[in-house]
DNA sequence: GGCGCTTATCTTGAAGTCAAGATATTTATC
DNA sequence: GATAAATATCTTGACTTCAAGATAAGCGCC
């Protein structure tokens, strides 16, 4: 019996006046995101990254050719803030596996762009990365798993038009 | 569209070779996490507690009466480091929602119980925390919350048995 | 062209977390 | 009953994050 469970029985016994059933459903998916995270975190470090760098050289990745953004195109495609964004690169810079290009059209901005190394590092990262979410999705059946995203996607739309 | 379709769509351009259905599975249930979160926190706002001391709280008073647990007892349920915890009491203890009382029968150990006061702002929290997950929740058919709950019971179990 | 407004990024300070180690008490062994 | 091992909790220092504000460069209107 899962953690989710134990806590909800005990609110039915503790306060029978309350109807949990939304919290088992939020509990849980609170619960897989934080197991995915934990058992995401080796795969990174073997290559040298944390959440934060991979989230980082990921986005740059994947944008089409040449592989480079502007910092707050970063901080939009991750969700995170000017300061928090600074930090990142300032890190990523520092392991020289991203560089900052002044842009000659807008002295305010900057282009972020994986280097050589950057892109070697995240190329092998990634690939590491969907095998090991393979092994983390692995024990549903194929079945299960197509209703389990469709139903994913589908709740995600209700929460995204709050 | 949501977020996690446009991250895909980009990986199968940027890297037609891999299969990220996997990551479509993970992503979205992390992404509902966090806006899950992000909605949650609000509401401990108005009672003056946020997601860290909500969660110390709440496990306090779904135990059994007289509600009160040691600080061991709290890691142990709430899965964080015994620095959080001591960090955690503390702000609790000076806002007058716990009581440290010493063990007498080990003289190590303290039990941690909530007082009146912390007894009312859980109550009242909680109360209003199950209506915000009821709401969270309420854009989906009674069917489909069902069949959703249902699989990511099935998909805990394959995680908390990796 | 200059003055203010907007935009892009960085800096600062506060908060929360963890890992590692310190402290205090109990339990076990002799 | 003294000493060692185990246990429970707290302390410290480093790290990440965010919110708010500082800095710097472009843009628009006169």
């Amino acid at each position: 019996m899962s953690h989710v469970d134990n806590i909800l029985e005990q609110w039915g016994r503790e306060r029978p006046d309350l109807d949990v059933t939304s919290m088992g459903l939020t509990g849980r998916i609170k619960q897989a995101g934080r197991i995915i995270g934990r058992e995401m975190e080796p795969v990174f470090a073997r290559h040298g990254l944390n959440l934060a760098s991979f989230d980082v050289l990921a986005t740059l990745r994947r944008s089409a050719p040449p592989h480079q953004l502007s910092p707050g195109e970063l901080m939009a495609n991750t969700m995170v803030t000017s300061g928090t964004m600074t930090n990142r690169i300032d890190q990523l810079v520092k392991a020289k596996l991203v560089n900052r290009i002044r842009n000659p059209e807008d002295g305010r901005g900057f282009q972020i762009a994986l280097t050589k190394r950057g892109l070697r590092v995240i190329d092998e990262a990634v690939t590491e990365h969907v095998a090991n979410l393979d092994r983390l999705t692995g024990g549903l059946t194929e079945s299960e798993f197509k209703r389990l995203d469709r139903l994913l996607a589908r709740y995600l739309e209700t929460l995204e038009s709050l």
